[in-house]
DNA sequence: CGTTGTGAATGCCTTCACAGCA
DNA sequence: TGCTGTGAAGGCATTCACAACG
């Protein structure tokens, strides 16, 4: 269970600065991670920046600086170097970024050398786009189990998993010791499997249903909408599309 | 192509103040949006709560309170008012929203009125899903057009789609005459793609590959990536653990 | 009288410039 | 000398309280 953590320039490291409460004497973090709280504009740029120190050491990489690292997570590189400020110092100053060491020190604070079991209740097309998806296993995330409430699809099998049906949900989330749930199901039904996931004591869900999901506050929802998306480049476009006419209209004047 | 502005009460509405550049005389603005510019962080809730007056139109509901249709969208009121107050003054002071009316000009500030026709590139699980996916129809995207490389899916039918080989990329996109783009294509080629959906006039792209795409600044890129929201996840998920671990310490003392 | 619309205040994110260090 | 790490400044976003108004 505690991760090991990763380490290849042995340096300053230790940090004792507990996040607020507890302060007073080391409590010295059980191995894992006791390091300081994260900007969220920020925690949403660590996977960029992880996909593109791991694209550099496939491609046997093996220092960076700020700028292209920034310029290939498509940032500058002030932001860059401040979001990585806040998990600590890992940079040499007039030479850059170890690859292999900055990738262990951003997966580490993102949690990824824990084990994630995944669980993805829906098994449309979609679910077993998720399914399949190779991101998953290279990442510490493993699809433990895989849900529908279709008959014709129960008992099917997609890559290594088979099909469970829906109706056994608590059953096999406690066998498999899913701790994350991905939600790829009908707006009308996600509600009701949210509840019972929740139910269960999983806790961190990702929400591919267009609905707004209520939960307790202790469980962390995100969504993922692609309709919001394209709703959001129709503005865009329409816009682009509108100051064009204007001008137009200005030239043939 | 001009498209018809949906109303039911004609109150106050012609806005006349444009965004900054050309000012001076009326240019009066083709039918469509010469709205002002809507901040980043309000445009993205814009969907949610027209996804959540949709759903209280189908229920018949005829009015809301900016109250109610907060809690619907997972937001706080005093937010939902100053998000609506980017649009306009579309309630009436001390009774509430006219759904209808102010989903439609939620609609019009979104370009929603607008024709887009979605081209999909790539026609695995993920892009079949898109395809099929119910909720584009109904907000005046069309899917016209379903790519694949591979020769023994080209030529399937999905839905009432047929798959296109993207050999053909350039003519199919000018045939049909799509404004929008969506990639669900294997990483390695989504740059290429991007590039090629560039030179043939695309400026909207949905990207749902783990790259980050290059591209002009004309062209909109947004992107849709699941193995970044599950590390946000993760995140949570290890520090709720973490700090029930520093608790459990902190009585066993 | 109840609810919207909005200035003003607060806090967060980004940018910038440069000090600090190998 | 060159690049990182970070305080300080500026710009958005959110919150709040209340004025405006049907």
């Amino acid at each position: 269970m505690a991760p090991e953590e990763i380490r290849s320039k042995p340096t300053e490291l230790e940090r004792e600065t507990e996040n607020g409460e507890s302060s007073s004497a080391g409590t010295s973090a059980a191995g894992a991670a006791a390091q300081r709280h994260i900007p969220p504009a920020s925690l949403a740029r660590l996977p960029i920046y992880l996909r593109a120190l791991t694209a550099m050491l496939s491609d046997g990489r093996e220092r960076v600086s700020s700028e292209e690292l920034a310029e290939a997570a498509g940032v500058n590189s002030p932001k860059l170097r401040k979001d990585l400020s806040y998990l600590g110092s890992y940079g040499t100053r007039g030479v850059g970024y170890d690859v292999l060491y900055l990738s262990g020190q951003i997966s580490a604070a993102l949690g990824l050398t824990l084990n994630w079991r995944v669980a993805i209740v829906g098994a449309g097309n979609l679910g077993r786009a998720l399914a399949g998806y190779p991101g998953f296993g290279s990442r510490g995330f493993e699809v433990v189990a895989l849900f529908d409430a279709d008959p014709m699809v129960i008992g099917q099998e997609v890559g290594w998993l088979r099909i469970s049906p829906v109706d056994s949900l608590e059953a096999v989330l406690a066998k498999t010791r899913a701790n994350m749930a991905v939600l790829s199901v009908p707006a009308e039904v996600a509600q009701d499997l949210c509840d019972r996931l929740v139910e269960s004591g999983i806790t961190s869900i990702l929400n591919f249903a267009p609905v707004v999901l209520q939960a307790p506050e202790n469980v962390q929802i995100r969504k993922v909408d692609m309709a919001t998306e394209l709703q959001i480049l129709a503005y865009h476009a329409q816009r682009a599309q509108a100051s064009q006419i204007a001008a137009r209209a200005r030239l043939a004047r």
